[in-house]
DNA sequence: AATATTGTTCAGCA
DNA sequence: GTGCTGAACAATAT
């Protein structure tokens, strides 16, 4: 479930690991992870350079080459990083391996294989071709722009969040976990959705984020409130004791406090 | 053995 | 074209 805030540790991560160490072999096992590039032009692109920064936009991670290429990371849904000297010692679904000057490895893991990985020039070009919004933790957006994004949607306020052209970053579970901090049922049309609620919204957005973000994203971690420990049908609301439901709201599995989360 | 899971993409529809 | 819904995709655990 790699969303925002779990990529922003994957790019702490890489920043920590993998920084201004030369690019000496690339090994590609599963090809069918590569996007609009193959395998010759890849291991090209990277052997001999090294990364000197790391970026995020929502979910895609952005490692900066010296030449000012970016390799591009989606993780799918059960993606992740490791850095280790002995490669065999990898996770059995490793899927590119990065071997450094250093001795060590980056390892690129995607047991289910719906991430993806590729090259580009240009991350303000790869966004836009994307179709993603502005990042979800976006110093520059404000909550007027918020409100004008959101307000007007027709469908769940759920699936207006957890959609990437609006704002990018949050999936299924942050998305739960934000609407019940925030008190809103995901069920509730944005529209109704009254201006003081809106705001909570809004600053509970980031709020969450940044606490997830600092707490490594590990739900073992989180704060003694927060749904993201609790979910699971039956068990009592850490906040006020209510049922936890668990319905299917725009094709996901929607975790909820029927007795706190009002519906708008 | 059927089902649930997760994010993105794409077909279909209004 | 726009906005939204829901199926499909891969691989695994239960």
């Amino acid at each position: 479930m790699p969303e925002l805030p779990d990529v922003e540790n994957f790019r702490r991560y890489l920043l920590s690991t993998s920084m201004r160490k030369r690019i000496e072999d690339v090994e590609v096992m599963d090809s069918g992870m590569l996007k609009n590039v193959k395998a010759g032009e890849f291991r090209d692109r990277l052997l001999n350079h090294a990364f000197v920064a790391g970026r995020r936009h929502g979910k895609y991670l952005f490692a900066e080459l010296d030449d000012h290429d970016y390799l591009v990371m989606h993780f799918g849904m059960t993606g992740f990083l490791e850095y280790r000297e002995d490669p065999g010692r990898m996770d059995d679904h490793v899927r590119i391996i990065i071997g450094f000057s250093n001795g060590y490895h980056l390892g690129y893991n995607c047991q289910r294989k719906l991430g993806m990985v590729t090259v580009i020039d240009d991350i303000g070009r790869f966004v836009g071709r994307a179709g993603l919004g502005p990042d979800a933790m976006d110093s520059s957006i404000g909550f007027d722009d918020f409100r004008e994004m959101f307000s007007s949607r027709n469908g769940t306020i759920k699936s207006a969040l957890m959609n990437q052209s609006i704002l990018s970053g949050i999936g299924n579970v942050y998305s739960d976990e934000i609407m019940f901090q925030a008190g809103v049922h995901p069920r509730s049309s944005p529209k109704n959705i009254d201006e003081k609620t809106m705001r909570k919204l809004f600053n509970t957005m980031r709020r969450v984020l940044r606490v997830c973000i600092r707490n490594k994203a590990d739900p073992e971690n989180m704060p003694r409130t927060y749904l993201t420990k609790y979910r699971g049908e039956g068990n009592n609301c850490p906040k006020c004791g209510g049922g936890i439901t668990k319905e299917t709201v725009s094709g996901r599995s929607s975790y909820f406090c029927g007795k706190h989360q009002h519906r708008f």
